[in-house]
DNA sequence: GCGATCTATGGAATCGATTCCAAATGTGTT
DNA sequence: AACACATTTGGAATCGATTCCATAGATCGC
């Protein structure tokens, strides 16, 4: 048996197609009975409107795609709910797609909003240059979150990360640090503006650092052990390590712990994110929390008006609040 | 300015519409000198083709869409980049969404298969009851992933997870576990299984369990303290306990160890899914891993074939060897 | 040089849902 | 009873890309 299509339905019912639609979608006037009919016939022939001939007709698909490198982050996944939460509360749907850092994939997908497979598109971590994340993101309906590119025309949605980094490492001058170091991934956008945070505390206690060791590719738990190793290897050991991620910080600890330093007594090391890793980390990482859910609901108001509303490419970053969260790993 | 579309570009390299389909798709033969008047229309205009127009015209969509409650898991994230990897392999894109949990959403993302949006489906931890999973999964083209509803009509890609627990639990008893527990997620479709595996492994060894503990909802680190708790609160300590994730299992470490416990020397400790947690955790655990980036790809190849082929709802599982990971937590 | 075959092309029909316009029916007013 | 007006309905046009069919032109053999 073949799809049932509106001229189906309408036959069985014995009404035109017009009022058919009409039932689909209550636009105006149908008279009750002719709405019982249509719905009969449509239960009868389990008729579904075909999405992509009513996308064509209404040039719009109420689908918005978000993109990412990859998934297994808890931060992408809880700014990807928030997305998903507040698509949902204004009738889209929100799809996910990973790009696995592949230049052509993400090509791919990004062309999906450019042939109106979707309306809108999040980015989470582009894999292209800075230059074409702004001019796609000038002519399209487009928001990054979290990872937002350097530039002028910078917008979008996250963290004062600059701030942030700034306000975890004068924690850990508070808590009594004089050598500090600081693991970053190469590759993280946000990696330059925490630099900056950092390097600023430090020139407040009169202090600085040439310990800024970069991880490149996987920025996991391995990345933080072999950083962590290098620091160890080094001639002056830091007595507080700031890491980009908490997973990192993870690997961190253990490298040290497993070296024989204690955490925080000789080492203190911080985490970023919040994730489940910090609590699940012995010690329990003092870590700065990510607004992560609220960051994507945030996001996707933001790509609704751009999405919407004619000509409103409103430019600038979103600034929600971040939260330092301290645990045992510094004391 | 509008939209350009394939009129405009005839109109613009002075061809007609056929032609310029021709050479978009490559179809049968063009002059070269109309491909390049084409083509260099299609750069002047930037056009790309509409993709309802040609969904809607070629009445498929060269999409399939994942499933899943969350996307929390590294088991999920690799499943679903090796259905991304199969499908990109055979000009496929694919799309994941989350469903929270919710059965509203849920069906309203299966009904994008029903009206065409996408043309296949991957399902991995469905809401909805197991009946209609069949029903869908029998008239569309549907496959399941990991978990797999128990049923005559059963069919998906998994690992055999009856056998999988067989074997950890093996693994405890020969290191000389004498009294047993299992904490596992009374969710979970794979749940039934692995118990029948270990109460297998236990009756072959002449020993039976009544510490078999199931969780709700959100089966992670802190159900892994709050059922560790429980078990030291019963009458009688097991001397090694069964996990459903590793994840859960980091969880039941660090309550018995806060506990004054010796993981793996009082209690032994197994996880499941080897995922980076199994690494992270001290003692690092005893785990079984699952092909997950393989099953994956086979998914998708299955998913192919209905998708394809007519009439090929082949059913049955398809099962991909696991992996016993011996570390630390067990002796 | 003429019919036969092949290649390239234009243009119309098509996919299925929506929407506009006009017509038909019904309601109310004087 | 006649007219204005509101409600409901049918049906054609539309969205944009693809594809089938017919034809114009080129090529070939004899």
């Amino acid at each position: 048996m073949a799809r049932a299509t509106v001229q189906d339905v309408a036959r069985t019912a014995g009404v035109s197609v017009g009022t058919v639609s009409r039932v689909l979608n209550g636009s105006s006037a149908v008279s009750a009975s002719a709405k019982e009919k249509v719905n009969a016939a449509i239960k009868e022939l389990s008729y579904r409107p075909l999405a992509s001939a009513r996308d064509l007709r209404r040039d719009r698909t109420m689908r918005v795609l978000a993109l990412a490198k990859n998934l297994d982050s808890l931060v992408i996944s809880e700014v990807f709910r928030g997305v998903g939460d507040a698509a949902a509360d204004n009738g889209y749907v929100s799809l996910i797609a990973a790009t696995d850092g592949d230049r052509d994939r993400e090509q791919q997908l990004v062309d999906m909003l450019r042939n109106g497979s979707v309306d809108g598109l999040v980015i989470f971590s582009p894999t292209m240059p800075d230059e074409d994340v702004n001019t796609v993101a000038e002519q399209l309906s487009v928001i990054q979150v979290c990872e937002i590119v350097d530039a002028e025309a910078a917008f979008g949605v996250s963290i004062d990360d600059r701030q942030a980094a700034y306000d975890i490492t004068k924690h850990l001058i508070d808590t009594g640090a004089k050598k500090l170091a600081m693991l970053a991934h190469r590759g993280a956008r946000s990696g330059r503006l925490r630099e900056e945070g950092f390097r600023q505390a430090l020139a407040e206690a009169g202090l600085e650092s040439d310990q800024v060791l970069l991880g490149e590719g996987n920025f996991g738990f391995h990345a933080g052990r072999s950083l962590a190793k290098k620091l160890l290897e080094g001639k002056d050991l830091p007595d507080a390590v700031f890491c980009g991620t908490d997973v990192v910080a993870a690997g961190c600890v253990r490298e040290l712990t497993d070296a024989g330093l204690r955490v925080p007594n000789d080492v203190a090391v911080a985490g970023f994110d919040d994730s489940a890793q910090a609590e699940m980390c012995v010690p329990e990482l003092t870590t700065v929390r990510q607004p992560a859910y609220e960051m994507g609901r945030v996001a996707f108001a933001e790509l609704l008006e751009r999405m919407t509303v004619e000509g409103s490419h409103r430019k600038g970053r979103t600034f929600l609040p971040h939260e330092l969260v301290i645990r045992d790993s510094t004391k």
